[in-house]
DNA sequence: ATTATTGTTGAAACTTAATTGCAATAGAGG
DNA sequence: CCTCTATTGCAATTAAGTTTCAACAATAAT
């Protein structure tokens, strides 16, 4: 599970920039659990454990994290980005409850059919496609 | 097409509310075509033709004309929300360019039979989905 | 080893989208 | 017409995210 550190070691490296502390921090923490998170969560995660980092940093970090493709945004609808892991992990979709917020992710290869029918119909060249479906999950539907 | 501003109309009295000049403008502005817009696009022209209205007037009104079905919010990923027609156009999904940020609109009835085994194999009382596909549109592929 | 170069950091200022507080204005029912 | 209170414009505020800048630190050059 570590391999994730080791490849953004790399990818820092290999762009002529510097693994510094704040870096290993970052990667460390995100790659702790699968869970998706965000900017403010992260960070209160590393404060907590005692990290002086400042979300600055994170913010600066976080492109460098995407572009060597170890994770991905993605848009949960609260008001700002979230964000996922990508490395190990093939294309996925969500299924997302409107009260609780869980996400639960799923693969759907008919819609690589769409994908190929919607790029004739209008000459495009797909590059990719997001489907996000929305409901309520047994927990909540269970209190009201 | 009148038909919305009617509805709104109608709307804001049976909530107690008034109609007011202000509310006619902008519900007038957005059913003027059947394009997506942001509240700058609509503030901008709504000054053009000399209307004082301000931002926070167009803010504090799409809630309502949301509530009432006129129309939905849409993220396409510009960094801040759009919004579209609802009214007389039924559920479509999204077909966006990455460089020029055209959107074609299209009908996909093959997401309902997703929706339903997801709700079904994740005890999900499924409420909407949204799907976006995205590529880039042949206009600008030619210019490469 | 010492110095020079340049990437990186935290803090604070800034930007953009959206919300809110407030005094003035103006619908709608009486 | 009058009153009551929703609504408005303006300005201040919040929130997410970006940028500036001086201080710092990793790497390369001497």
């Amino acid at each position: 599970m570590g391999d994730e550190i080791e490849l953004f070691r790399s990818f820092i490296s290999e762009k002529g920039l510097r693994n510094t502390p704040e870096r290993e921090e970052i990667i460390e923490e995100i790659f702790l659990n699968h869970d998706h998170f965000d900017v403010d969560e992260l960070y209160l995660q590393l404060r907590q454990k005692g990290s002086k980092i400042s979300k600055a940093s994170i913010y600066r970090n976080i492109p460098l994290i995407i572009e060597c493709g170890l994770i991905r945004e993605v848009w949960l609808e609260e008001g700002h980005m979230h964000y996922e892991h990508v490395y190990g992990h093939g294309h996925h979709c969500h299924l997302r409850c409107l009260k609780c917020g869980k996400v639960i992710e799923f693969v759907e290869e008919t819609v690589r059919d769409i994908e190929r029918r919607l790029g004739e119909e209008n000459d495009f060249e797909i590059i990719d496609h997001r489907l996000d479906v929305t409901g309520y999950c047994s927990d909540c539907r269970d209190k009201d």
